[in-house]
DNA sequence: TCTGGGGTCCTAGGACCC
DNA sequence: TCTGGGGTCCTAGGACCC
């Protein structure tokens, strides 16, 4: 009756902590002392614990800096894997309460319940009954913002950690925005905010009662308007129902910081081969193919390049990718800059069966193709290690 | 031994075409 | 005595998210 959340369809839910979470879920031993996901050598932290936050480490923090400010945490390995495996079961017991489920992340999803109340109850009944069956099915907690819209219940769920629920109502929808700092909205990252702070723009009621038009003039038309939107709670994405593990991609990539900043060209080129190996492998596996090839460069003083190029016809091929990555790399005339990472990403994915490939006169690519065949077969039967070019054996 | 790796979307200029 | 207007593709960079 007097449930503030009917007039609230949209749940965003939330995994607190999911890859600690998941990593310790069956290791008791673990329960009462601070973890860390990741963060090995060069890397940064995947995921921490609430005891490890208790130090101040956080997600996205260089991993030396995590282990200075909490030397005596366990640091654990991540298990991809099973986060997807945990990720998909999470979703499935979504789409058990409504179809229109939108997967942000693996941890993460938006749901539209207004087609389930009446089977269900209200949408903080919802809300709760989904909480603890995660609770129990996986064993892990999660939080849960209940709102009219997708971006205040994202705010909503964020206020809602950990282990607990938040509603929103459109009556409350400014007083629970406007006192925010405007760096909490979805899609104002450290480099906007900082510029809406130079305007003297702080708080989400700053930004709200700024005119739109001088918004604009300071961080873009599009922008502007987002903003105003935002942090008026007037914003009306949709919820487009998709899962992030199925989805088609528009692309992909892989990357790769060395251990070293390096120099040398055979090594550049032959981690080039290495990531294009990745790539091209999983497009084959996707049953797609792509036209444009995008290398990244990232400098010792982390200035960061790309490069790419559009060829004729979309390929699978690891040997067309890589070539035309080695080009791209050749192309920047690079003497002695050293170099911190690489990376090689495919773009414009088509299905592979879409595209027609081109019967030339001496064609040698489907050579290459057989070449990339055989070389999956092997890995599918003997594992990843048997079959790898002979630039990459050591 | 500061700063990963996987993505998406937006902007902006130039080429090219009708 | 101006300079056309779009639409699309390509490239490069940047911001952001998890």
């Amino acid at each position: 009756m007097g449930d503030p959340s009917r007039a609230c369809p949209i749940l965003h839910i939330d995994m607190d902590a999911f890859y600690a979470s998941v990593a310790v879920r069956e290791k008791p031993e673990l329960w009462h002392v601070p973890v860390i996901v990741g963060g090995g050598g060069r890397g940064v932290v995947l995921s921490a614990n609430y005891l490890a936050r208790e130090y101040g480490v956080r997600s996205g923090m260089p991993g030396t800096r995590a282990r200075r400010l909490c030397p005596q945490a366990v640091v654990v390995s991540p298990d991809y894997d099973e986060f997807v495996t945990v990720s998909k079961a999470v979703m499935e017991t979504f789409r058990r309460v409504t179809p229109l489920v939108e997967a942000v992340s693996l941890d993460e999803a938006f749901l539209d319940v207004r087609g389930s109340t009446k089977r269900l109850g209200t949408p903080l009944e919802i809300a709760e009954r989904l909480r603890a069956l995660i609770y129990d099915e996986q064993g892990i907690t999660c939080s849960v913002g209940v709102a009219a819209t997708v971006s205040v219940a994202k705010l909503a769920g964020k206020r809602a950690k950990p282990d607990g629920v938040v509603v929103v109502p459109p009556e409350a929808i400014t007083s629970f925005l406007h006192p925010m700092e405007v760096g909490e909205l979805w899609g104002v990252g450290e480099k906007t905010r900082d510029l809406l702070q130079r305007f003297g723009l702080r708080t989400v009621g700053d930004v709200a009662h700024t005119p739109l038009t001088t918004l604009q003039r300071a961080v873009g038309d599009g922008l502007g308007r987002h903003l105003h939107e935002l942090a008026w709670g007037t914003d009306r994405r949709e919820l487009t129902p998709r899962s992030t593990v199925d989805d088609p991609e528009k692309s992909m990539g892989a990357n790769e910081t060395f251990g070293r900043d390096t120099d040398d060209r055979d090594v550049i080129t032959r981690e080039l081969l290495k990531l294009t190996g990745r790539v091209t492998r999983r497009m084959r596996t996707a049953g797609v193919a792509g036209r444009t090839v995008t290398i990244t460069v990232r400098f010792a003083d982390f200035t960061t390049i790309t490069r790419s190029r559009t060829i004729p016809e979309a390929t699978d091929v690891t040997h067309e990718v890589h070539r035309t990555a080695v080009r791209l790399y050749d192309a920047l005339g690079l003497q002695r800059a050293r170099i911190r990472l690489v990376g090689v990403r495919v773009e414009g994915l088509v299905p592979r069966d879409t595209v027609h490939r081109q019967l030339v006169l001496g064609e040698r690519e489907h050579g290459w193709r057989d070449a990339d065949r055989a070389v999956d077969l092997a890995r599918f039967r003997f594992g990843d290690d048997v079959v790898r070019p002979a630039s990459l054996l050591t």
